[in-house]
RNA sequence: GCGGACGUGGCGGAAUUGGUAGACGCAAGGGACUUAAAAUCCCUCGAUCUCUGAUCGUACGGGUUCGAUUCCCGUCGUCCGCACCA
């Protein structure tokens, strides 16, 4: 008997030569069959296809084919993200040009991801920098800015000045630009916002209807968002400060008004700038404070500070009373109205304010067992749930009656022809500020004009393209100083004028890329009526990082998309998945310290010496310590790249190995062992089916129902009816383990048919569950599956034919095995009829030897039998 | 600090609504075939004991229940997110 190796170096590739011919993946608009689409976040062109990602497109694959054997018209879709800092960086380091290493490094990875033998439709593909894409994010952009949704103001930034470029809160480091090292500084600077807040109120409500979505990523954008409710007040100056009457507050704690002891202003607070104008010390800690950091390193150290403006505020229910105006280096500009008043005894961090500045403390909620006369908070704030005291005509309230009541008499009290307070809810959504002082970014299509002001590229001017005749021998942004790219005419009165050279947020680019494969050629951003029949996207896979920003923002452009028209709906990804990362063991020689050196897995032999696992460096022969799984990451050199195993065991090897084992949704462990694992059961499926196609030729598929012929049917349709529904819930390795199952099961009667000693009805049985096997292997597996569907003699290919149906008289059985407990332990089974009543149930059991036993003659006090499942006797 | 998730053999992990704990894979050990190796096939594989059987066992301690990996309370541990948010 042949038994020759399947070499997945010459099927592979000609398979997905076979599926490309025939355009097996490319999605029509017009096909009537219902639609399905399925995406996976879409890469940025840093040149290499990581392990990762293969992972992570091979989920989305087994959607796609699995879903197109069902019958649904599968849209799979695949891109690149393309604009961003590291072509700049790479620019500046090895003088080549953006453009040409993005689309180098796309032309590089596209042909990575085709070994994969993914399903994509390739002929939708488009990448975020070509200008067909970005000439139509100019054209929503200018949409935007039409409805309102663009605003142009100024704010703090974190700003580098080595590099001469605005730097997210994530890119400063203690303080530092990530890469420049210097020092971060605090700058105010006009830029372009999307007014994502003016949705906030709708992004958070609308997580209640995203059912699909893991309640980790909705629980992160309810914090995210930040949605709190209370009351603005405004308190009276005891004198005027300049033209300021009064001092406007945001607190959710109204109820603790009687509590308060001081106000604290924001360094930046005009109140604070007015009294600094006459204040030189003042003015120098507001300096000082102004140049702390903001990352989380500076903030956690930082210690509470504050400066006494000699400023006084009355106390709105109490003319005679007067607390003091601190500026404080905690309170916030940005949040409620950069403003607070300070509780004590109800707030950790104003009471350590006012310990450290000798000011009262005056408890205002006690426990319901407390006692008014004798509770005290010295060191800890009392922060629960209680009862108001020491507070006048609250005393004795629940707090939660407390704030009414205080919020119902202010808003009824008048001050500068305002109410003294009103109830507002406050989120913690900023606006998204998306200029950026790069080159290789999408162009905001606007003008300055000296006279005009700020004036919309008209629409038919755009593209505003990028010039590609560019330096990069200094750090900032290079369109600043382009000799001609910024001159242009002003639309509206024909003078010199200047374009604006920031260009968008690349985040701005991932935030529309779905809809835009839904009709990728149309001249308009979308097709409305394709968009609104793709869309919602159905299932959507990607890293748990993109948890807030990605997600947030593609949430906000959906409903600004559907505010200008461009399609109408409001959630862009109806099922949202979340995958884990692949990781692998981190080997170094010269000690577990800083100076040791990291190694490769290529660079290592694993030995087992007396049952536990040593490594060596080759080379060297020297012993190296195995640390802990990590992401894999060039750092530390634990990457296996997926051409090492495409090269060795093929793509389907390395697909079924990310999937098995782990659940998709954790992190899996590259191993060697479990590649070779993997890769011996492809091997193992191949003789299966080249026993089945020499010894079963021209034999009709066909199921039975008793014997060992039916044994086998049972398992195999079985096996079918769990795998579907495993995938369909993206349990893949779930999936897998019922896939071997089924192997395992074939082994013997396969063998008995391959010997001759099988009738008729088992070789048609096992006929039916080799075929049955190869078609769930095949979105796991698909290359495979095309070569064992041929050497079975099937005519089409495996990828255009339609999902097996089980049928649901062969997966349930006539007899069942019920587990028998005695007092709630497991003493034996009992084999009877599925459909016998619980009397028949009950009697058989009473009648078994070990019960009989336990019951010592005694009837039994009770008898609880959960019918299908378990039986328990009760002595 | 606030919020959340999780804790099952040597390892990755299974286990409908509370109903046989450890499916499936990896590793390990033993055997068959072979001159030998690879490949393949078969067997064992949670712990303990008085071993054809029994007891214990899902981080730990309690509770609810005929029955708990699953539900409740407490403790310990790990991981993640947010964080001067007023």
């Amino acid at each position: 008997m042949a038994t020759e190796r399947y070499n997945p170096r010459t099927s592979e590739p000609k398979w997905q030569k076979a599926w490309a011919e025939k355009k097996l993946f490319e999605a029509r608009n017009d096909d009537p069959k219902p639609k399905y689409y399925v995406l996976e976040m879409f890469p940025y062109p840093s040149g290499k296809i990581h392990i990762g990602h293969t992972r992570n497109y091979t989920m989305g694959d087994v959607v796609a084919r699995y879903k197109r054997a069902k019958g649904f018209n599968v849209l799979h879709p695949m891109g690149w993200d393309a604009f961003g800092m590291p072509a700049e960086n790479a620019a500046m380091q090895n003088r080549v040009h953006p453009k040409d290493w993005t689309y180098e490094n796309i032309a590089v990875m596209r042909e990575q991801l085709k070994m994969m033998g993914l399903s994509l439709d390739w002929a939708r593909e488009f990448a975020t920098c070509d200008v067909d894409y970005y000439h139509r994010q100019q054209m929503l952009f200018l949409d935007f800015v039409e409805k309102g949704l663009v605003t142009r103001k100024s704010s703090k930034v974190n700003w580098d000045p080595e590099d001469m470029t605005v730097l997210a809160n994530e890119q400063v480091i203690d303080g530092r630009g990530w890469r420049s090292g210097a020092l971060v500084e605090q700058r105010e600077l006009t830029q372009w916002f999307f007014k994502i807040t003016d949705f906030a109120q709708d992004l958070l409500d609308s997580l209640n209807l995203l059912e699909e979505w893991p309640e980790k990523v909705k629980l992160m954008q309810h914090n995210w968002i930040g949605r709190s409710e209370g009351l603005l007040i405004r308190w009276p100056l005891a004198k005027p400060v300049g033209d300021a009457h009064e001092l406007e507050v945001y607190t959710t704690r109204p109820d603790t008004i009687f509590g308060a002891s001081f106000m604290a202003v924001a360094a930046d607070h005009p109140l604070a700038r007015k009294a600094a104008e006459e204040n030189v010390e003042l003015a120098k800690f507001i300096e000082e404070v102004r140049h702390m950091g903001t990352s989380v390193a500076a903030l956690e150290t930082a210690e509470k500070k504050g400066f006494d403006t000699g400023i006084r505020v009355v106390h709105p229910f109490d003319e005679t009373w007067t607390l003091p105006v601190y500026v404080a280096n905690f309170v916030l500009m940005e949040y409620g109205t950069g403003a607070i008043f300070g509780c004590p005894s109800g707030d950790q961090r104003d009471l350590d304010f006012a310990n450290k500045y000798g000011l009262p403390v005056i408890p205002v909620v006690m426990p319901e067992d407390g006692d008014a006369k004798t509770f005290q908070v010295i060191e800890e704030a009392y922060v629960d749930d209680g009862v108001m005291i020491n507070s006048r005509f609250l005393d004795g309230m629940k707090p939660e009656k407390a704030f009414n009541e205080v919020a119902k008499l202010l808003e009824a009290k008048t001050i500068g022809g305002r109410p003294m307070a009103e109830r507002k809810v406050n989120f913690r959504l900023r606006d998204w500020g998306i200029s950026r002082q790069r080159y290789w970014g999408c162009p905001i299509p606007m003008i300055h004009c000296e006279a005009c002001g700020v004036v919309p590229v008209p629409k038919a001017d755009l593209p505003v393209k990028l010039p590609d005749d560019i330096e990069f021998d200094r750090p900032g942004n290079p369109l600043d100083r382009h000799p001609t790219w910024r001159h242009v005419k002003c639309p509206q009165c024909g003078r010199d004028a200047r374009r604006e050279t920031d260009t968008m947020d690349t985040f701005v680019d991932s935030s529309w890329y779905f809809a835009r494969f839904t009709a990728p050629w149309a001249n308009e951003p979308t097709e409305p009526k394709a968009a609104d029949e793709w869309l919602a996207v159905d299932q959507y896979i990607g890293g748990i990082e993109h948890a807030i920003l990605h997600l947030l923002y593609s949430r906000f452009f959906t409903r600004a998309m559907r505010e200008t028209g461009h399609l109408n709906l409001a959630e862009p990804f109806k099922g949202l998945f979340t995958q884990g990362m692949v990781v692998h063991e981190t080997y170094r020689v010269g000690g577990p310290s800083n100076n040791g050196r990291w190694l490769s897995p290529s660079e290592v032999r694993l030995e087992d010496v007396g049952g536990k696992r040593l490594a060596f460096e080759i080379a060297t022969g020297e012993e190296a310590t195995i640390g802990a799984l990590e992401k894999m990451s060039k750092s530390k050199k634990n990457t296996v790249s997926p051409e090492e195993i495409t090269d060795g065991y093929g793509a389907d090897t390395a697909r079924w190995f990310m999937l098995s084992d782990s659940p998709p949704e954790r992190d899996v462990e590259w191993t060697d062992d479990g590649a070779a694992g993997a890769h011996r059961f492809v091997q193992r499926i191949w003789r299966l089916v080249q026993i089945a196609a020499e010894s079963l030729p021209g034999v009709k598929p066909a199921a039975a129902k008793d014997g060992d012929a039916g044994a086998v049917s049972k398992a195999a349709h079985k096996i079918l009816k769990a795998v579907g529904e495993d995938i369909e819930k993206l349990g893949f390795n779930r999936a897998i383990a019922r896939i071997y199952e089924l192997a395992n099961a074939l082994a013997s009667p396969l063998n008995d048919v391959a010997e001759g000693k099988a009738d008729a009805a088992l070789k048609g049985a096992c006929r039916e569950a080799v075929e049955i096997l190869v078609h769930i292997i095949a979105p796991v597996m698909p290359h495979l599956a095309e070569e064992c569907w041929e050497a079975l003699g099937g005519t089409e290919m495996v990828a255009e034919r339609p999902w097996p149906v089980y049928d649901p008289a062969l997966v349930v059985d006539n007899e069942i095995v019920l587990p028998v407990q005695v007092n709630g332990k497991k003493r034996g089974d009992l084999t009877i009829a599925r459909d016998a009543d619980q009397g028949a149930v009950e009697k058989a059991v009473l009648a078994l030897d070990f019960v009989q036993k336990a019951l010592e003659g005694k009837a039994p006090r009770k008898v609880i039998i959960v019918p299908q499942r378990i039986v328990n006797v009760v002595a």
